[in-house]
DNA sequence: CTCCTGTACAATGTCGACATTATTAACGTC
DNA sequence: GACGTTAATAATGTCGACATTGTACAGGAG
């Protein structure tokens, strides 16, 4: 049989998901600005749907922590302080430094051509910022959804489209795209090696150094 | 002025934030067991509101991760596995660790009497199941909100209270409550004395010592 | 001119009803 | 008697309207 025999439950079937994705895309795509207000009879009308999915859309997104919504005063795009940022660049320090440990070693066989080809490909994308994140996002993506833990997965990457803008901020200097880059090459390194304490102590320091540029960045700007 | 200059907002405001509350303390408590639908008329009618705040309660508590909702077919009480519970359990381990590790030598002042008090208050718990269960929550809520991260905070206690069962579990043997004790007089040491690295390793073995216990009873028992 | 107040407006909060989909049970066939 | 099919039922999905609350502006008192 082709089809799989437990049935699949398709994430994106009801309206306020869809909606949710795209309004959530909006936010990290820089096209929402932070501390906008997000008026539910604006998206409804943009969207085409009712004000109730677009409420319901409104709550997902603010799980992943892309909106605040305030009692009676509704939703507006989450704006982080200083603060804020890299404390969440911490926490997924520490979390992506779990995924990594367990991942060590646990890579199956038929994964690491694409773990390596991944890496490849970010190494050919050193010199555009834009096509450098994207790669770096995918890389992260397939490490993280190979750990063992869809939580900690979910919770990694929900993080990491939270601080999305800081990080491409972060790589739009060549000089960090090679720091980058060759954190990366350490740990697919450790990874591949099954070294799982330095492939937990890479993967931090991996978005550690990311955070001490953006927040650099961050101090200097404003 | 006795009134503080900003403005409060009430979290438990809204008519869905109260569901939510009641829904999720029902569940921790296991007046909801596992696997059990919940179905919104019955909450709407059982809380005398529409489904449609039954609706967004449902979805508050499904953030914890409380209850699972599937398209078309509803919520119901998560059901963990036992990978899923040890996962959890090995999440909160780092998340804690963590937390414990910057609440070393951070700890205010006017502080360090409330966490010795709540060790005490621990300690003369320890012939009580469900006393202790309390003590250990409430010193574990001390720690966590005082690491200086709202957003750690949250995530950790909420990770708590998916597991709540099995801790309180793990916890129904007088020797396991002293061991316990034992874990938490070591963590409350290390951060009164500002050891941070040491408060990181107690703070990990504290939960992963409840969580072997619990698999433990959970292998044999099922 | 500044500040307070009240009113009009616009947003979110809550509800009941209809549409659509899953579930169950009855029915007929092999 | 077991299995597949179909119809009835009951659940969730979606919507529009009303109620309530926050907000902004105009007006007047100091």
């Amino acid at each position: 049989m082709a089809s799989p025999p437990q049935k699949t439950y398709d994430i994106y079937a009801t309206l306020p998901a869809q909606i949710a994705v795209r309004i959530g895309q909006a936010i990290v795509e820089n096209e929402f600005k932070p501390g906008q207000k997000l008026r539910e009879v604006d998206l409804a009308a943009a969207f085409g749907v009712s004000r109730a999915s677009v409420r319901e859309a409104l709550r997902a997104v603010e799980r992943e922590g892309l909106v605040t919504i305030l009692p009676q005063r509704g939703a507006q795009v989450t704006a982080l302080s200083v603060e804020e940022v890299q404390d969440i660049f911490e926490i997924r320090a520490h979390l992506m430094g779990l995924a990594c440990h367990r991942l060590a070693g646990a890579l199956p066989a038929d994964k690491t051509a694409e773990l390596e080809r991944l890496l490849e490909a970010l190494q050919r994308a050193l010199k555009d910022g834009d096509a450098y994140a994207r790669a770096s996002l995918a890389i992260s993506e397939f490490c993280v959804r190979h750990a063992g833990s869809r939580r900690l997965a979910d919770l990694i990457l929900s993080f990491g489209r939270q601080t999305a803008r800081y990080t491409r901020l972060s790589l739009s200097t060549p000089e960090r795209r090679r720091q980058s880059s060759a954190n990366w090459s350490k740990l697919v390194k450790a990874i591949l090696a099954g070294d799982a304490s330095e492939a937990e102590r890479a993967s931090r320091q991996l978005v550690l150094d990311t955070r001490d540029t953006a927040l650099q960045l961050l101090t200097q700007d404003s």
